[in-house]
DNA sequence: CTAAGTCCAATCATCCTACAACTTTTCAAA
DNA sequence: TTTGAAAAGTTGTAGGATGATTGGACTTAG
């Protein structure tokens, strides 16, 4: 079998290496880039190209021009701006249904992968919870919820389902902002965390599922009962 | 609150036009657009906008242009093109775990929420899986059991759930098909799936999630045993 | 000094023409 | 029929010109 032979068309190459800079960390979301001109100059390239592989990133939603004012760098992940068009043609309940399809999946496979790491990283949070929570700082508690769940995510060792996780969570964030300020979930949650984390730590995998699946509901029916005021 | 006012650029207004074409089927999956020439006459524009239009969804996966031959549809869905690349930079294993997690979740809401259409629909799948079965026909069968699994999905009446899962399921196809022909599948499945269908028809969300289980680890270790060898 | 208005330079948006590179078709010669 | 060269059609790249918008510098009236 022969290899196809593949010139990548200029375009597609400054695309690519503006892509890297990005990702790099070298351009940094919200950094201008610079005049088209000196682009021009420093990729070595026509007008024409350049811009057709800015436009390109643009429409991909990495970047995003202003006439008269410049470019400036709006994200890093093209996927994360994928998942978060769809998360905008759905409902939040729809969402919300997918997102928790992936935490069920994500405290089986913590419960059976976690390492040490990843134990401790989960017990931060969970005093981060605590300490917001006899602050009585409701914002800082949600936050620190928020980052246990990522952590718990995190320790299934699956990369795909962390992204898919991270970048449904950040749309809906001020959905759960909503739910949580609303309701008593305050108290609620902190035991439960606790228990999980017990779980995981014992490796079973039935507890876990079980106590994931208890706030699940929970969560579901909060939401329901605010959208139907 | 003022709405933003916002003026499309010319690039973009002929984005959204190309788009639509090929999302309402206008220009169909494989088709040739029309040369540059004739589309800058039909949309009005200059060489230059129509091109970064047409760069814009090269680079996202809609089109593909060739040099001295023209441009073809290559896709009518972003988000399934983004999801595809994920899924080319993550593992089997770690891609077959996240299609799981949609697949419990989609039994545990399709057991819920299932109508007589989608009764009907998984019925029928069976039954083509049990022709296919009996007259020995694998490649045809794995298309059957396919439908089915997609027909529970769908069943689960969220359309988020039923985009990824399609989207994800699609890469995947040859492993699956790997799998269930090296292995003795054939059989095994055959029985499951009835059963399931009987769970979700009789709207027990708890033995549809077992059953899922069942041939959801029973899938994980088949792919184990083949990726040892 | 402050605040409002004006002007100007920088920047992106669009259009135009020209040529190069590649592909497909056509057609004539072997 | 096969081969190969020519021709026509298509996308790729380059460079220049003008318009539209923005943000900041500057000016001026109070």
């Amino acid at each position: 079998m022969l290899k196809k032979t593949e010139r990548l068309s200029l375009v597609e190459q400054v695309v690519i290496q503006i892509e890297h800079l990005i990702e790099s960390g070298h351009w940094q979301i919200g950094d201008h880039l610079p005049a088209e001109m000196q682009l021009m100059k420093e990729f070595d390239v026509s007008r024409n190209t350049l811009r057709e592989a800015i436009r390109a990133l643009v429409h991909a939603g990495l970047l995003e021009t202003k006439q008269g004012s410049g470019t400036i760098v709006k994200s890093s992940s093209a996927f994360g701006v994928a998942l978060h068009r769809q998360v905008e043609k759905s409902s939040i309940m729809e969402t919300l249904e997918v997102r928790l399809a992936l935490e069920r999946e994500a405290a089986q496979l913590a419960a059976i992968r976690r390492d040490d790491v990843d134990l401790e990283a989960m017990t931060e949070c969970i005093q981060l919870c605590k300490s917001a929570s006899e602050k009585g700082d409701v914002q800082e508690f949600i936050q620190a919820d928020i980052l246990f769940h990522k952590a718990m995510v995190k320790a299934s060792h699956n990369m795909m389902l962390e992204r898919l996780y991270e970048h449904i969570t950040e749309p809906l964030q001020s959905s759960i902002e909503e739910v949580m300020v609303a309701d008593d979930y305050f108290n609620y949650s902190k035991e439960i965390h606790y228990e999980l984390l017990e779980a995981i730590k014992k490796q079973d995998v039935h507890a876990a599922i079980s106590y994931v699946n208890q706030y699940i509901n929970d969560f579901r029916e909060k939401i329901k009962r605010i959208q139907e005021d």
